[in-house]
DNA sequence: AACAAGCTATGTCGTACGTCATACCTTCGA
DNA sequence: TCGAAGGTATGACGTACGACATAGCTTGTT
């Protein structure tokens, strides 16, 4: 009834997730996902008949998904919130290092990029939001929903900010903030 | 010994300043700055040897020289460093919510983008941050560039999540945040 | 063996950036 | 005061590349 099923989507989706992040929407080829992937040219549209919209759609999806699992693991080993802060912050952190700061957020160009693709950033954030307050709540942080958001600007912002300046000052500094923060409110 | 001077190239450069901040880089063509300067197309090269590249890297500088005079100004105005956290933001934010969320960072494209220009926004934000932690010390904050870094970096997230979610919670919650190390700080 | 459904290679159209030959304006020299 | 020269500015063009659509092929099923 089919032909080969072939693994060729799913390569493209993480090869799109990559280049977003080092280059951002526009300045990503269909072409440059194909290399990558090593996906044959024809297959985009008919793997993604909504063409390079549909694709980063997915990319920005499964990128929230992965963070959101990173994000309960790491809420599961915490003891408090300043843990989860902590790690959160590591793990954008990390990346951005280990990648010699070419790898940010994904979702990040979706927005700058303006394509019709804001309502997909949107949702991706409204998840990291809903999801980091409630394991805020969890720890007993009154207005978790305010920390929350101020965790993810503070990450999304460090992400920009030290790639320009290739310098992980602004992770320091946002944690610090960040941390100072959790205590007053659990005092 | 020469022609009529002509004020199409700093026309030019406003226009592809607004356009960055809501496009961004590579979704803003230069036909688009043409049409909203009303410069005519055999200028671009003229006035920018160095072409689209050119352009941005102007179009940063002004934004930051802008920006920087607007900190010196609000920093004049303040009694702490608190008043000049709020003007910071303040700023970002009225400019945001006045076109509609629709205008952010004129150098976060330049960043996700990358396009060699990395450098450019580099050295922009050093700059702000340089002026930043400038006032903050004459306010007698200890650490004052880390908290210059973690405003930067509150602000360049907020405009991003803020676009996205259409909406000045994540404003909010910096501010929360950074007013709340701030006492710490000076306590 | 033949059909159907998934999969892929090639072709086409639109558009972006960069370039050039030309027209213009200003200033200097006679 | 007038003409010439040289920097200044511009509209039309070329080249290259991006996304998208279609026609053909491979594979598994009956």
């Amino acid at each position: 009834m089919a032909g080969k099923r072939s693994d060729a989507r799913q390569k493209m989706v993480v090869a799109a997730r990559e280049l977003f992040r080092e280059q951002g929407y526009h300045a990503t080829a269909l072409s440059d996902v194909l290399k990558r992937s090593e996906a044959p040219r024809g297959s985009v549209y008919f793997h993604f008949p909504g063409g390079k919209a549909e694709l980063a759609t997915e990319a920005a999806d499964q990128h929230t998904s992965e963070l959101l699992e990173n994000i309960t693991l790491a809420a599961a080993e915490a003891t408090g919130p300043a843990d989860l802060v902590r790690a959160y912050l590591g793990l954008a952190r990390s990346n951005l290092v280990a990648s010699d700061y070419r790898q940010g957020c994904t979702i990040a160009p979706l927005v700058l990029e303006s394509d019709g693709l804001d309502d997909v950033a949107g949702r991706s954030f409204t998840l990291i939001i809903d999801t980091l307050a409630g394991h805020f709540a969890t720890f007993g942080v009154p207005d978790a929903h305010e920390l929350a958001h101020a965790v993810l600007a503070g990450v999304e912002g460090a992400l920009i900010t030290a790639r320009a300046l290739r310098s992980t000052a602004p992770f320091d500094a946002v944690q610090t903030v960040l941390e100072s923060h959790v205590e007053r409110l659990l005092k």
